[in-house]
DNA sequence: GTACTTGCAAATAATTTGCAAATAT
DNA sequence: ATATTTGCAAATTATTTGCAAGTAC
């Protein structure tokens, strides 16, 4: 959907500005995230960590996702079975359209269900705040 | 939204219609998703159901959600946290509206998002086949 | 009576935590 | 030099499985 995508200075930079050090794990979990086009598991991604920085703990990958978490660059990927997979993300308001044949990821911005939840909110009584939304298909490698 | 709540009778009736067996413990699960009008983990549910069926073992809770996830009555909510929560639904494509103070959840029904689904699918080359979309905000009490 | 279900204990899997050693700044 | 970060091992938590005993039909 037309978006330039996410680089690892990037990160590293917003990294640096919050006051977190870059390290060479750290550098290595960017990397794997960035590179892959689809959502992976914190192990999934560990086993491909090791390969930029062979010393990495399963453990920091943990740690540096709950961190990339914080700052909006990671986000879990829920799906029927789970909701363990985590995928880079740019800032903001974003969801993802899954693959369900290959796992690929896309991410796309702007879906506009205001009217939508105005009506929400006006049946039920609730104030609706946030939203989470998924799709799921098949890419058109898959078709 | 206007709907009829799900009875326990109705879903002891679909058990029966599709071959399973009616027992106390299946019941006392029944009846601890139907009496909450929030979601609950397996555990959360587990303790309450011993108050229905005291030799309930935590498996059969899981066995239960299981079974009643694929008859469909069953719906795992997905929470920035997790997606261990569960809650009762009514047969059909619905969506949860979740309190994030209290965790009450009501469902809701006609989602129209066919005009978005089709724009994604046209900028993607997706074939969009199913969506998970989740409300969350404060309930008419919490605001 | 028979096949389906259950509870228990044990196995597996996923995630978190404590802490001393390593490292980024 | 110093505070942050790391890896390891261990603790915790969540979920699944094998199997003999129990139960619905």
């Amino acid at each position: 959907m037309g978006m330039s995508s996410l680089t690892e200075e990037q990160v590293i930079e917003a990294l640096g500005q919050a006051g977190y050090r870059i390290t060479q794990s750290r550098r290595a979990v960017i990397r794997v995230l960035l590179e892959d086009n689809g959502f992976a598991s914190p192990s999934e991604l560990w086993e491909r960590a090791v390969e930029y920085y062979p010393g990495i703990g399963l453990v920091t990958v943990y740690r540096t996702l709950d961190l990339l978490s914080r700052l909006g660059f990671v986000r879990r990927i829920h799906t029927d079975e789970g909701c363990h997979g985590r995928a880079s993300t740019r800032l903001g308001h974003r969801h993802h359209l899954i693959c369900r044949q290959c796992g690929a990821a896309v991410e796309f911005e702007g879906c506009d269900l205001s009217i939508f939840l105005a009506r929400v909110s006006g049946e039920t009584g609730y104030l609706v705040e946030e939203h989470m939304l998924e799709l799921i298909g098949l890419c058109p490698e898959c078709r």
